[in-house]
RNA sequence: GGCGCGGUGGCAGAGUGGCCAUGCAGAGGACUGCAAAUCCUUGAACGUCGGUUCGAUUCCGGCCCGCGCCUCCA
């Protein structure tokens, strides 16, 4: 079979189209995602990224021979202040135990450790030196006025270059126009943004030529990701309300203080999480955390329910889309427990039904096909399960079983053992005992032989209450959960 | 005010200039003591008004509706 060509095609938010993927060096792919910072539990709009870039991430590394993912960690922010401050606990205390819960959360989720981590506070001196770059070049001014306040802050100067507002597509004069907020006395442009500012000895601060102080929301990522991927890269991710102002003033920053180097070859923006309709953030408070989430359901149906929406379109959060995500992951699990306890062969990549999953994926990530592709797959088990005789000695399960396993895994999904997944005791399933369960089944059976069908259903009315379903087969009675 | 996104069957949600999404839910049948699961069959959609076209849900324009960014936010 003709092995169609896979190009990987990205919707690239410089351009506002999709375009093919070509990476600065094949062998080699780089990419940057903005992580969390770390002053609360992550809310499930802040798991959308943590999914769709481990998905792009498990893609390249299937299409690359290697890959670099670098995802920050922001632990010096006015946030992290303000929530000591209002609770009285150290700001490392805060920053450690919440970056460690959202180890936790990410882990849930199946998402793929990133290759690099960074961590903000342990860069300042790379960030004073890009900071130090920029001075040098005439595109920041430090407001230094003893006495005055403002004095110690480090602004980027707009209007020292021509081209900012390309990623978001504002001009300079646009954003005064738009402007909301009062222009500090110390900036020198209504559009200027803050590179360093000082910190009272009463907050974090590091020594730098401008006094003692802390950096600026933005200039953190230019920094790390320059440590870790160059100069110039191939992806920069992160959620589409970091278009503005953060993205922008990246691009300013790298672009300003290495001239000749491009900094981001391509942008990638996922779309927003809603909740009634409404986006989904801190600032509305209509949100609800990953931890609350996975009381409610396992990591795998909440990461499924996340894929099953397009990462550009608008999400909107339902407990029935839980549900649906819950209901197909128990038939592609069902699918796997009907192969068998076979070994799964590897799938040979070529073949029309890895062939259909992979071009869903290769064209910007279309996950939603990408799962039509593997209900197409799985319905081919259905079939062939139902077979009977010579017919269905020909099928080849753990051939199948293979392929299913292989595209599960690129989603991140199917990762335990069906059995597991079927009478596992997770989030939002029965706890009663195996053996408990077990013993009334075998009661059960014991009635039905007896043909005292009214005892019999009476046991099942009693499992169901619960939550155990049965299904009986040609090969005795089997149960799961839910 | 400026910039931008979206409106697809009962629900969720892809996609396409002419034929199929996919899943759930629904209807009928097979199987089953009854179920569950599975199989077979099946109905159902492209906000609105114009334009381009042999033909538009798909391209273009107006309108209506919803949402977002311009300020901290994934």
């Amino acid at each position: 079979m003709a092995r169609a060509p896979l190009t990987l095609k990205l919707h690239n938010t410089l351009t506002r189209q999709k375009d093919v993927f070509r990476p600065v060096d094949p062998k080699h792919v780089r990419m940057y995602v903005c992580g969390p910072t770390v002053y609360d539990f992550a809310h499930i709009g802040n798991a959308r990224p943590v999914i769709v870039f481990d998905v792009l991430y498990r893609l390249l590394k299937r299409l690359y021979p290697k890959v670099t993912y670098v995802r920050n960690i922001t632990d010096v922010d006015d946030k992290i202040i303000a929530a000591a401050k209002e609770s009285g606990e150290p700001i490392g205390s805060i920053t450690k135990r919440t970056e460690q819960a959202f180890h936790e959360d990410a882990k849930a989720l199946g998402a793929l450790d990133p290759d690099v981590e960074p961590r903000a506070t342990e860069h300042i001196p790379e960030m004073i030196r890009m900071i130090e770059a920029l001075i040098e070049k005439g595109h920041a001014y430090a407001y230094m006025a003893e006495g005055h306040a403002g004095d110690g802050h480090v602004l980027f100067s707009v209007p020292s270059m021509p081209t900012y507002g390309r990623l978001s597509r504002h001009s300079r004069d646009e954003l005064i126009a738009g402007a909301r907020v009062e222009v500090a006395p110390y900036k020198k442009d209504p559009a200027d943004f803050v590179l360093w500012k000082p910190s009272t000895p009463d907050l974090p601060g590091w020594d730098s030529p401008w006094g003692r102080g802390r950096p600026g929301w933005h200039i953190e990522c230019s920094a790390m990701s320059e440590k870790y991927l160059g100069s110039t890269f191939d992806i920069h991710g992160g959620g589409l309300d970091l278009i503005f102002p953060h993205h922008e003033n990246e691009i300013a920053q790298s672009t300003c203080a290495r001239p000749g180097e491009t900094f981001a070859r391509v942008w990638v923006h996922n779309g927003y999480l809603m909740v009634n309709g409404e986006k989904m953030s801190k600032s509305l408070g209509n949100f609800f955390t990953v931890r609350d989430l996975l009381q409610k359901a396992p990591g795998e149906v909440i990461r499924f329910a996340m894929l099953a929406t397009h990462y550009r379109q608008p999400l909107n959060w339902t407990d029935d889309a839980l549900k649906q995500a819950r209901s197909i992951l128990d038939r592609w699990y069902r699918a796997i427990a009907l192969c068998g306890p076979v070994a799964p062969i590897a799938p040979a990549l070529d073949v029309e039904a890895i062939q259909a999953f992979l071009a869903a994926l290769t064209d910007d990530l279309n996950t939603s096909q990408a799962i039509a592709e593997i209900n197409k797959h799985a319905d081919m088990i259905f079939h062939a399960a139902d077979l009977t005789g010579i017919t269905k000695k020909m099928v080849n399960f753990d051939t199948l079983k293979g392929r299913l396993l292989f595209m599960g895994n690129m989603l991140g999904v199917l990762r335990q053992d069906a059995d597991a997944w079927f009478k596992g005791v997770s989030a939002g399933s029965g706890t009663a005992g195996e053996a408990e369960i077990e013993a009334l089944i075998q009661k059960r059976n014991d009635a039905r032989k007896a043909k005292d069908f009214k005892e019999a259903d009476r046991l099942r009315a009693e499992l169901v209450a619960k939550g155990v379903t049965l299904e009986d087969g040609p090969k005795g009675t089997t149960w799961r959960r839910g």
